[in-house]
DNA sequence: CACGAGACCTGTTCGC
DNA sequence: TGCGAACAGGTCTCGT
């Protein structure tokens, strides 16, 4: 799915619009087609109909993967889980074969979530904390200071590479740029989080923030038939590299499963039990 | 609290 | 060429 640069991109490109769509805020939310009924996680798709109809969308911001639409009253937020999209489109443009929730807009607009795997999730609420709340620190943010990533590693024992997809632990990484964010810092994805001393957490701090920027530069990775515009699948270092040289030592890429998740890296620059 | 397995879904790719 | 299995950017829930 998209991860916190995906939905940065998708937040970006939503905000300031394009030579084919205009901004989105500032438009009013005429109605709502579900074509998916359990992709409204809340509250109920008729009562989700009743509530937004004439709300305007006043903005469009990101928290971790949520993208979150303040409006007139309520607070509209997204999450696109593994296969989500979501764009503007022309009411007249043929609708894509995922596009299972529709946002009727002004001026004959629609705003479409396309969501193939029908993982993703509509929330319409008055109090947008009341999801959000179990979120930790945003990495990019000024006030993520190592200091701040020390403090939630502490008391850890758990191996950090399942941490890091922890979204209590620090909003926003997934599958992809956790194993980027560990390769940029050195360090196993199997190294208890205990163990890491006051320089491998400043890495790690380094790691994730470099990672994500980079991410954000390229407007995010466009992989498998999920294509959104970006091309940071061209610049992984690990990722879906299994036996492909490491672009720091050429040592070749290894693959292995953590946590039932494909776990890329680089066995030289990222030793197993490694103590500083 | 940590961890694994299973669930939720569909499309693509891999291996025989 | 064809078919089933494995796998995919996420997260929740349940059991040990």
């Amino acid at each position: 799915m998209p991860e916190l640069p995906e939905v940065e991109t998708i937040v970006r490109g939503l905000r300031q619009g394009s030579d084919e769509v205009p901004p989105l805020p500032g438009y009013h939310i005429r109605g709502v087609e579900v074509g998916w009924p359990r992709h409204i996680a809340e509250p109920s798709p008729k009562a989700l109909k009743r509530r937004i109809k004439g709300q305007r969308i006043v903005g469009v911001r990101r928290r971790g993967k949520y993208l979150v639409f303040p409006l007139d009253k309520d607070t509209l937020m997204i999450h696109l889980k593994m296969s989500g999209d979501l764009s503007m489109a022309p009411a007249s443009a043929e609708r894509g074969p995922y596009d299972h929730t529709v946002f009727v807009l002004d001026e004959g607009w629609e705003l479409r979530f396309s969501d193939a795997r029908k993982f993703g999730k509509v929330f319409l609420v008055e109090d947008p904390q009341t999801v959000l709340q179990k979120l930790g620190p945003e990495p990019l943010d000024d006030s993520f200071t190592p200091e701040v990533l020390a403090d939630c590693m502490r008391g850890r024992s758990r191996a950090i590479k399942p941490l890091l997809l922890e979204q209590s632990f620090v909003a926003g990484i997934g599958n992809i740029y956790a194993d980027e964010a560990l390769h940029r810092a050195g360090i196993h994805p199997l190294t208890p989080t205990d163990q890491l001393d006051s320089a491998e957490i400043q890495s790690l701090h380094r790691g994730i923030q470099e990672a994500l920027q980079q991410g954000i530069e390229r407007n995010g990775a466009s992989i498998d038939w999920v294509y959104r515009g970006g091309d940071f699948q061209n610049h992984f270092r690990v990722y879906g590299r299994e036996g492909e040289p490491c672009p720091v030592c050429k040592t070749p890429i290894k693959k292995i499963v953590v946590s039932q998740r494909g776990t890329h890296f680089c066995p030289r620059c990222q030793p197993e039990g490694e103590s500083k």
